[in-house]
DNA sequence: CTGACGCGCTTACATCCGTAATCCTGCGCG
DNA sequence: CGCGCAGGATTACGGATGTAAGCGCGTCAG
């Protein structure tokens, strides 16, 4: 996990579904897959889990015919990749621009207003 | 500009020299280019802005044997169009997980805070 | 027992993306 | 005045991505 592997649009879904709740089989996590999007043809899933197993994102354990699948990276690890890369290049890497796009773009309330001052208190221990 | 079209990574980076200022020749836009990252190769730069221009990104004006280019996109409809798509990908499109992730693995200083408490405070007009 | 089904493995294929070369043409320099 | 060069158009190509079908085997239902 030195270098998390890139894991594209697609492929975040499946590992959404093993971060909340792994090992999983095959099928639960179709299940999983279905309950948001019903449109999931399981072949697809099939393949871009297979992605995942050979870039090392997910790893299994052959319980009998048919595998446990669960994640080798972390969500915190991916997330923080992203959000590093989106960061920079889309704000140049600076937090000010962003906040202050997402203030201007999406109306908040005054409430919503709050609860984000108290998270930027809170992590300034 | 209803359906802004996708923008890549590298073409990002020519939009932005453009966004910056416009409207520009080639030669210019290689030479903003280079200023950041001289290992841009001509003929990179000239595909990804023929792209641009077939997606619809980038006009030009053909003045004379040699065009000069311009968005026809602007840089908020862009940055909009990659904030939301990013926010709902890695954090369900809300912003309270988003801000404490950046809280947590950006060592923000109390300055920091503040500017973005101000930020917060600003939109909240 | 026997075939359908689940599922792992392999193959397919159209796009997009990054990176670049080739071709051609008109303009400016020597 | 002819040639090099900038730069527009076309073509190339490998890797990633989304989407899915085919093959083969072992398990479970009937």
């Amino acid at each position: 996990m030195e270098t998390p592997p890139s894991i594209s649009e697609t492929e975040w879904k499946i590992m959404q579904v093993l971060w909340r709740k792994s090992p999983l089989s095959m099928g639960e996590i179709l299940d999983a897959l279905h309950v948001e999007e019903p449109s999931w043809h399981p072949k697809t899933a099939q393949t871009l889990i297979g992605r995942l197993v050979k870039k090392g994102a997910l790893g299994f354990k052959g319980k009998g015919r048919s595998y446990l699948y669960y994640p080798l990276v972390t969500e915190d690890e991916c997330v923080d990749q992203e959000s590093q890369s989106f960061l920079e290049r889309v704000f140049g890497g600076s937090l000010k621009p962003m906040l202050a796009h997402f203030v201007e773009h999406r109306k908040l309330s005054a409430k919503e207003i709050n609860e984000l001052k108290r998270i930027l208190e809170g992590g300034n221990k």
